[in-house]
RNA sequence: CGCGGGGUGGAGCAGCCCGGUAGCUCGUCAGGCUCAUAACCUGAAGGUCCCAGGUUCAAAUCCUGGCCCCGCAA
């Protein structure tokens, strides 16, 4: 059998672990990357490709960024090239059906969470944030809904206790990759019936945004637990501290729930093990912390030079 | 040129505005105290103050250029 011909449409760092694998396995033939157009970005606000638009030049793939993949000149150009099979994975656009109907064996998106549940944008996050014990990905066969198609191939993965978004997201990139490259032979040959996703429990998983990591020292000590890490490294765990001429930023980068209560807010010790922090239930253990401008410091490190005395409120 | 903070012994910071002896907390090493210690006491070692120019009798400090780190914004 000839290799598949793929066009793989992705633009974040997730999909970089299955383009690199459908690049790296001799069974697909790559004939195009799809990818958002190049975006200002970092402290120059300079033209920045997208990490899967990087991968693919370090790979010698033909690259492909229209500013919108649904008009009809763009879907033209997909047909002309012929693909069995789309694979999408953290694209960023909506696909119209008329895209989805080009490659005869339709389109196949890695979705990180275990759908029905966690449809849309930041399905890591927030299956962290509501303390979920497991999650995992999905490979689906997309229709025009978000995130709706029929299930493929499913794999589950345990959250642990020292997980973030970061090392969850990478887990799953990686796990999606295989498991995308095993599905793809097996939905091609027929030998995987696409099921429908179950009604009930269907659940959607909103974009985060900056302001969501403002920490709301009200909540129990759990839920700010599950903040920090569901919102590390991005947007970033936060507080202010009192200071002049303003405010301190402070992000939060690893914590973990402890005993203790006081004054929302209120620094209760600041040593070597920690900064705890009381919450509206229960306290908080700061054990990795940032000011703005500096780095990221473990928390006997940061107090050295930047005391945080008992009673002190961060808000 | 989007806005802003920063680079000072091994770590984290102060000193810079207003040039003139390298400071603080911690770590390290040695000694002491102690049943003992991550605790306490005493002492010591350890620094091209990011780099290159400039101003000056004198530069961590002022001026110019460069490199690097970071927060915001996007």
């Amino acid at each position: 059998m000839p290799p598949l011909r793929i066009i793989f449409m992705g633009t974040a760092e997730l999909a970089c672990a299955s383009l690199a694998a459908l690049a790296d396995s001799g069974d697909f033939h790559v004939l195009a990357v799809v990818t958002q157009p190049d975006r200002p970005k970092g402290r120059d606000l300079k033209l920045q490709p997208s990490p899967v638009k990087a991968l693919a030049l370090e790979k010698g793939l033909p690259v492909l960024q229209p500013e919108k993949a649904r008009h009809e000149p763009f879907i033209q150009e997909l047909r002309a090239l012929q693909p069995d099979l789309i694979v999408v994975a953290a694209y960023g656009q909506i696909l119209p059906q008329a895209l989805l109907d080009v490659p005869r064996f339709g389109c196949l998106n890695v979705h990180t969470s275990l759908l029905p549940k966690y449809r849309g944008a930041a399905p890591i996050q927030w299956a962290m944030l509501d303390g979920e014990p497991v999650t995992g990905v999905t490979i689906m066969k997309m229709d025009a809904g978000l995130d709706t198609g029929d299930i493929l191939t499913q794999e589950s993965t345990p959250i642990a206790e020292d997980d973030n978004a970061q090392t969850l997201h990478d887990r799953l990139a990686a796990i999606g990759a295989a498991l995308l490259v095993k599905t793809m032979p097996n939905h091609v040959a027929g030998k995987i019936t696409p099921r429908p996703q179950p009604k009930e429990g269907a659940t959607y998983a909103r974009k985060i945004t900056k302001e969501d990591g403002h920490m709301d020292w009200k909540l129990p000590a759990r839920v700010l637990w599950n903040r920090v890490r569901g919102f590390t490294p991005w947007p970033g765990a936060y507080a202010f501290q009192a200071a002049q001429p303003k405010p301190r930023l402070i992000k939060l980068w690893s914590a973990r729930p402890v005993a203790g209560g006081g004054q929302p807010g209120e620094v209760l010790r600041a040593d070597k093990e920690g900064v705890v922090i009381a919450c509206g239930e229960g306290a908080l253990c700061v054990t990795s912390l940032q000011k703005e401008g500096g780095r990221r410091m473990e928390a006997a490190d940061f107090l050295r030079g930047n005391p945080l005395q008992p009673g002190e409120r961060l808000a």
